[in-house]
RNA sequence: CGGGGCGUAGCGCAGUCUGGUAGCGCGCACGGUUCGGGACCGUGAGGUCGGAGGUUCGAAUCCUCUCGCCCCGACCA
């Protein structure tokens, strides 16, 4: 209803619907024909390869290579470890057949009853399996460890609901497994891509996290830990943006992976796994988007800077576009993301409108005026704000340096508006009855837990909050459960999450 | 799988109750006037009304079957 108007729906309003339509508005990405799967749009996938471009720096700068692990799992090695069989069993989608023929009633192909796979494969819920099956002959001895191999693949997971970007029933992601000879240095391996990830929503997303551990009940099937980052979104919700696993020696035993360690005795090999997927995308959005669109920290837009000329005559572009020259040339050699649109298909209105929507940090307005003046109009996406800068057009280096630095000035102020944001939303909370409101108004919430899974539980039936995570820096002040009352050694993250 | 809703032009919708030449807005094409925050006027193109069957002189509209999508719940990065 609202679909046809200029302006988006309001967060405040229906957050969910502003949520769908700027995906779709900002041309990041639409609903395909199959069900729960997502067609990511050009302007959407710059985002993501800008995320995959940092990230696989941050990898491989921490002696990771890439490598690639194939799409199906036999069922018989989804089946070997029983907690990650058990995790993973209800929503696989499964490859019967390799065949199909033509109808023998009519039109179209069928599945040739005849070309039934001896053995199920699964289309890969993740790697693990497939993966450390490899690894029992890529490991004999201690010399061949640590292996640190991540992959950039897709995967499935057929969820009963879907949302785009944010749980989709195919998504793009990265998977990180190694293999250690130690606990300790696996353990040390989770906590360090742990970091990674944090430095990485921080430093990039702009996206402020809380790290933890997750409790039993949110852990990842067949982990002995799961560590997470979680982050919270402008609606009060809570939002998982990566995840790090240790293994233990859980996979290695399913496959039996042992090597040879210094005192030439048998050992079970040591593993992590861990993955941050395209829900990133839909972090981003929801991080620091608003009302009038997209809102890109200026490292991972696509374009930084737009340049719209404002014109009336054919002979007034063309002079525009000459006197801008050497601007377009300063900014990329500065190492900028530069548009210039002097497409006349629409006019400087409408372009204004149309980047603000896309998210572009930095848009720079150019008219007769300003060439007459030496000035040239400087709008912040994040503010909303512009003003009238002067300009040098014919040796720019100076106003150049400027934008380079209002870009940094972005980065930091919309990290800054979420960290406040979340101070402002986390919630110290010691009664039941305070919790209970407290939830329906959205945020972090810490309290006291007395660490069972059936307090867990309960809270989750009767308030939909549960355990984000249990942070890993925090004030250890001991206390009393929130629900039970029992003996409690430090707050935990309490929300309701996507 | 349960409970709701919807399939009509590229997109968003009206028309269905009460059967009678398939419409509106946006977008698109062309021409003109405009142009410092989503311009306006004129002309035009574009439809197996999700699919199949039925009732009827006549079906987008009534009946039967069927396919698909969206929202809410149970599952989850």
């Amino acid at each position: 209803m609202v679909y046809m108007s200029k302006a988006l729906p309001k967060r405040s309003e229906n957050y969910s619907e502003w949520y769908n339509e700027i995906v779709k508005r900002a041309d990041l990405a639409e609903n395909s024909a199959v069900r729960g799967c997502m067609v990511i749009k050009p302007y959407g996938f710059a985002i993501w390869e800008k995320m995959q471009r940092a990230l696989d720096d941050m990898f491989k700068a921490t002696g990771h290579q890439n490598a690639y692990f194939p799409l199906f799992v036999p069922r018989s090695f989804l089946e070997k470890e029983e907690e990650h069989a058990e995790g993973f069993a209800k929503e696989c989608a499964v490859v019967t057949h390799y065949r199909l023929k033509a109808n023998p009633d009519g039109k179209g192909l069928v599945v040739d009853p005849n070309a039934k796979l001896e053995e199920e494969l699964i289309i890969r819920p993740t790697s693990e399996t497939v993966i450390w099956s490899a690894y029992k002959n890529w490991i004999q001895s201690w010399r061949d460890l640590p292996i640190l191999i991540n992959q950039w693949a897709n995967v499935v997971r057929w969820e009963m609901r879907t949302r785009i970007f944010l749980r989709t029933a195919e998504f793009l992601w990265q998977e990180g497994h190694t293999a250690h000879a130690t606990e300790e240095e696996a353990v040390e391996e989770t906590h360090k891509i742990l970091g990674i990830y944090a430095d990485f929503a921080e430093q990039w997303m702009a996206m402020p996290v809380v790290q933890g551990v997750k409790t039993a009940s949110e852990r990842f099937a067949g982990a002995e830990d799961t560590f997470c980052i979680e982050a919270l979104m402008q609606d009060g919700k809570a939002l998982q943006a990566g995840t790090s696993h240790f293994l233990g020696q859980n996979f290695a035993r399913s496959f039996d992976v042992q090597f040879v360690n210094k005192e030439n005795q048998l050992e079970y090999a040591w593993a992590t796994s861990w993955g941050v997927s395209t829900r990133l995308m839909g972090a981003l959005i929801m991080a620091h988007s608003d009302d009038n669109g997209l809102v890109l920290p200026p490292k991972l837009a696509p374009i930084q800077v737009v340049i719209v000329p404002i014109y009336r005559s054919p002979e007034d572009l063309a002079k525009i576009s000459e006197s801008i020259e050497p601007l377009i040339g300063a900014l990329k050699t500065a190492g900028l993301a530069v548009k210039y649109d002097d497409s006349d298909n629409q006019r400087s209105g409408w372009k204004f409108a149309e980047y603000e929507l896309r998210g572009v940090p930095v848009r720079l307005g150019i008219g007769m005026r300003d060439l007459e003046n030496g000035t040239i109009e400087v709008a912040r996406r994040d503010t909303l704000t512009k003003e009238s800068r002067p300009i040098d057009l014919v040796s720019p280096d100076s106003f150049v340096a400027g934008i380079k630095s209002l870009l940094d000035e972005i980065q930091e102020s919309i990290y800054d508006r979420a960290l406040r944001f979340r101070e402002e939303n986390t919630f110290l909370v010691d009664t039941w009855d305070e919790f209970k409101e407290q939830i329906e108004k959205g945020g972090f919430i810490m309290a006291h837990w007395d660490g069972t899974a059936e307090t867990e539980e309960k809270i989750k039936e009767e308030t939909k909050a549960t355990i984000r995570c249990i942070p890993l820096v925090s004030d250890e002040m001991a206390g009393k459960c929130v629900y039970s009352g029992k003996e409690s050694a430090k707050r935990v993250l309490f929300a309701r999450a996507y």
